[in-house]
DNA sequence: CGCGGTGTTGACGCCGCTCAAAGTATGTGG
DNA sequence: CCACATACTTTGAGCGGCGTCAACACCGCG
């Protein structure tokens, strides 16, 4: 890394249900996650919760504050979380390095979401889980964090619900037809993918859909 | 289509169902729509469809290219379309207006993009509606496109379905139900909102959050 | 005048939601 | 190490919003 600007790399840390960005409030700065996960999302006025994005180790969480935005939305850690926020002048501009890592991390990010617009438009339950699920195993595996089929999976069922735009209860049921169907192993906080190819049709994917 | 020069703005034309873009041709250049609508989106290997944005006169299409990447999905005309391309240097470097207009071209889509994952993932089919109606009002008034409480309309219900993840008879039952409560006037493709709170509160919408 | 796209209506079924309760981890303090 | 609280997972019964299927009406257009 570089440790020669003014403002110098900071660590953090973040323990689970602790705010990395209130809404509407000016964050000190572009955080990078390195280890542990955390998510945004919005809660309606009756009590719905939808999450509308999820920040990996490795993640630039909210790239697009570099676009001068300040957070629409809550970030909370979901996880124990360690954090580097990325070092920048007063007046906002990064350096070049850093600058790439936004604009890749924006790319990205808004590739994923168009994905999820169409899984939370036109997909069934199983169809999204396995779209969450894959998700979630190629990211850790492009982060050098998947250990042959398996990596971590810390989210509650409740968690999944808010991502999935379902229910804890019927998460729960999906769940189970999908390990009785041996398309996935999930318990105790680890993810194991039997056969990826198998979740992937299961995912309903369109062929040059691209996860990680 | 059209011979396009290095750096040079030129103005095309295109007719419903044509397409501004192809998936993962690489496009000419970067559009700005100055007259119609258009859409992109995605379509499921069992032909479930779901539109995952709507560019309106005014927008860019597409602004992420910006960063390098080519379309990954179609993109459409809804209605007869007039656009301009953005001039650009040969190795994709645009002028410093053009890239201003680009970077506020992507805030707002992936201000909108979440905004639609909540709408998706947690809305019934009256709130998906009224958040539909409501921010194209908003984004036609914000252009000088509105005129009083009412705007052009042109897409077909069944477009309306592809956007809010419902079908068409459902679209049109609810949108029946929407008329007899007094929450919107909409015919010949055209849309009145007689009360704009009312339709605010129809919609769901956290307290900040900004359609336009 | 006929035809394809669109809007409307009805009957019916199912996927996922609601409500409720019991069972099982996880963690905390004594 | 146990007692207890809290969070999470699992299970059952019943229901409802939205989808499906199938007509029919309407309209602009060639």
């Amino acid at each position: 890394m570089l440790g020669q600007f003014a403002a110098s790399e900071t660590h953090c840390h973040f323990r689970p249900h602790q705010f990395l960005a209130r809404e509407d409030e000016q964050p000190d700065a572009i955080y990078r996650i390195d280890e542990g996960w955390a998510c945004r999302y919005r809660v309606l006025p009756d009590g719905r919760r939808q999450i509308t994005g999820l920040f990996l180790p490795g993640d630039i969480c909210e790239p697009h504050w570099a676009l001068g935005k300040r957070p629409s939305q809550p970030i909370v850690a979901l996880t124990n979380v360690r954090a580097t926020n990325l070092p920048s002048s007063p007046h906002g501009v990064l350096p070049a390095e850093s600058q790439q890592a936004c604009w890749k991390g924006l790319a990205d990010m808004i590739e994923r979401q168009t994905n999820w617009l169409v899984t939370l438009g036109r997909k069934t339950a199983i169809e999204r889980l396995a779209h969450l699920l894959l998700e979630l195993f190629e990211r850790m595996r492009s982060s050098g964090l998947s250990y042959g089929q398996q990596c971590a999976m810390p989210l509650t069922q409740m968690e999944i619900a808010d991502m999935t735009g379902l229910t804890p209860v019927h998460v729960n049921r999906t769940l189970q037809t999908m390990r009785q169907r041996g398309l996935v192993e999930l318990q105790s906080k680890w993810l194991r993918i039997p056969d990826l190819a198998a979740l992937r049709d299961a995912a309903a994917l369109t062929s040059n859909e691209v996860l990680a």
